[in-house]
DNA sequence: CTGAAAGCGCTAACAA
DNA sequence: TTGTTAGCGCTTTCAG
């Protein structure tokens, strides 16, 4: 036992000290040494000045998890983020903001991505329940959360961002989709286009279903006939995009602006505007601000949407909401912003019509 | 008793179910529930059925944590990944490449930033010690990582990205940069210049010094005096590249070729550049590839890296030490490519010369 | 094939 | 101001 104590007097030891090596070196009891690490009042200061330099000298590590364990309302201090793809500029904004928000609260995250997968959905939710997190931010893509319904009723916070939940109510933090895409709508056809396109992404992903909706309702309102605009969606990389673009621009009756409702599918419809010569003559307007835009030529016209206000705003409502707030569930909408680059203020040339 | 147990009969109880109650709905010891939950062999058909449908019934979902407390080794199965910021494009590829290599052994990763702050190296690697996080992969900024090594030596896995470490031995995957940059000097001065500026960040981030040892050298070799090359340092981010790279070309020996070591000091010369009127007649190579480089007027020629693989070879090397590899530390290269894309490839004006 | 007992590192509740 | 006891949910050990 005296060699066993002994292999705590140095810094140099194999193992982890715990709490009670702490203790023993001190020459105080457990409790003592928990409150002096857990900054709790009740020690006068020359123990505390005793049990601190124990600390050092074996450069002791408070197990956060091993005390979750027994806490009130055994908190973690941890919250799973699941994201599109940690990869993708959006989505790293939102964790970024996230994680400055949750850092003044001593909140690690865990984070992943779900590839727009309802599978890794599943697992990687469960893989983060066994971990016992505090609470959930999420990006879905299943058609329904209701598997969730269970452990949301048992206090687990959830917060979705960017996309809604299905058949459950939780909170939200969403971009105002429908009217960015109004808005865009609405620029296009004020430069005088009236032969529009939309090109869209998969349409089982729940923003891109509400541009869509957004974009053709303010064609509608602006007296045009919704009709007349080339849809083209499921539109999910660059590739497909240039090849939907690159067919429509080349069709018989092509439109003379464009609205693309994603940044790869924007990549996509710039190449093919390009590849024909046509990236002075007709329009395009991009769902989603991107790195460069302004340097394009031309600059490229967007609907910018703020992900730090998101990834903000949902930090603060996981909190809340950790913290106890029983307020019912609550979708909070991000407004957009329209940029003007010069691709959207193209107007349609006189040759292009039939 | 009976009322306690009776909440653990439907699935809407409020607590979270545990293995004790699981046990009794299926009326088995605790030990066979952990065997079935945990895949363990030894269990009979028959009971791992009726534990199986008591987990169901009770929707049980193990505590990963609780377990990993007494479980041999005491593996999380997470580990800590920081980062120079979860917002950045590079950094963002790295994480992805290291969850999906880490995600097939169960391993969740706690992500953050580090916003090359030393203050926040430590505080970062704190809470996750504090975590028991069963490794660390980290780009550190601090001078030394020394203060890590009573941690390391006490088993704690490490393995360093995109920067080695200093002042402590460990496993680092990094970029060809002293090879990529001379690649640069080399591509530059073979196409006829001898008037070079080299563009640079923070003189503090060991890659920056990196590069431009790589880059002078590469210049040197080439029989080129080193002393003619036009050196900033220290800028961190496109405001600063910007200025530094205008009033280098507006001087009176402005170079015919730029060097920029980083993305953001690549922008900041492509608008440089752009705003003198000067991109299709000074050649600019940047260090590191980005979105739309190609769709920029003139393509921007860079020296790509391949954050993929770093990231999968840090997650494989982690793997291995987590394992128990005691094999020596090693630092792994990744080597650079040189993409051609125009900017690079501009030849010195006739004009440009005094 | 199965289960009872001990205890991982810590905190809550209560004593002293 | 301090320490003792019990026990969080699980895995280990070891006995049936």
């Amino acid at each position: 036992m005296t060699t066993m104590s002994n292999r705590y007097q140095s810094d140099s030891g194999r193992k982890r000290p715990t709490m009670k090596n702490v203790a023993d070196l001190a020459g105080v009891g457990i409790k003592t040494v928990s409150r002096v690490v857990n900054d709790e009042p009740g020690v006068s200061e020359a123990t505390r000045q005793r049990v601190m330099r124990a600390t050092e000298q074996l450069q002791y590590q408070l197990d956060i998890t091993a005390g979750s364990l027994k806490r009130s309302g055994r908190k973690t201090q941890s919250i799973g983020l699941l994201l599109p793809s940690v990869s993708n500029p959006f989505s790293g904004e939102i964790h970024r903001a996230m994680e400055d928000a949750l850092a003044v609260r001593g909140i690690a995250v865990f984070a992943a991505s779900l590839d727009d997968d309802p599978d890794r959905e599943r697992k990687l939710i469960s893989a983060f329940l066994g971990r016992r997190v505090d609470g959930l931010v999420l990006t879905t893509i299943a058609k329904s959360q209701a598997y969730m319904i269970p452990e949301h009723s048992r206090d687990l916070p959830l917060v979705f961002v960017d996309r809604e939940p299905a058949g459950i109510e939780a909170d939200a933090v969403v971009t105002d989709n429908e009217i960015g895409a109004a808005k865009a709508a609405a620029h296009l056809i004020q430069h005088g286009h009236t032969r529009l396109a939309y090109l869209g992404d998969r349409t089982d992903i729940q923003t891109a279903g509400r541009r869509r909706t957004g974009f053709l309702d303010g064609v509608g309102k602006a007296g045009i006939s919704t009709s007349g605009v080339a849809v083209r969606e499921n539109l999910h990389d660059e590739e497909t995009a240039f090849r939907a673009a690159h067919e429509l621009l080349t069709s018989e009756n092509p439109p003379t602006a464009v609205f693309s409702s994603q940044n790869l599918v924007t990549f996509g419809a710039m190449r093919a505007l390009r590849a024909l010569g046509l990236h002075h003559k007709v329009a395009l307007i991009g769902f989603d601000d991107f790195t460069l835009a302004d340097m394009m030529d031309p600059g490229i016209t967007v609907i910018a949407q703020h992900p730090e206000r998101i990834g903000k705003l949902a930090a603060e409502r996981i909190l809340a909401r950790i913290d106890g707030d029983e307020s019912p569930a609550q979708t909070y909408v991000i407004p957009t912003e329209l940029i003007q680059r010069g691709s959207g203020e193209i107007r349609p040339q006189a040759d292009a019509g039939k």
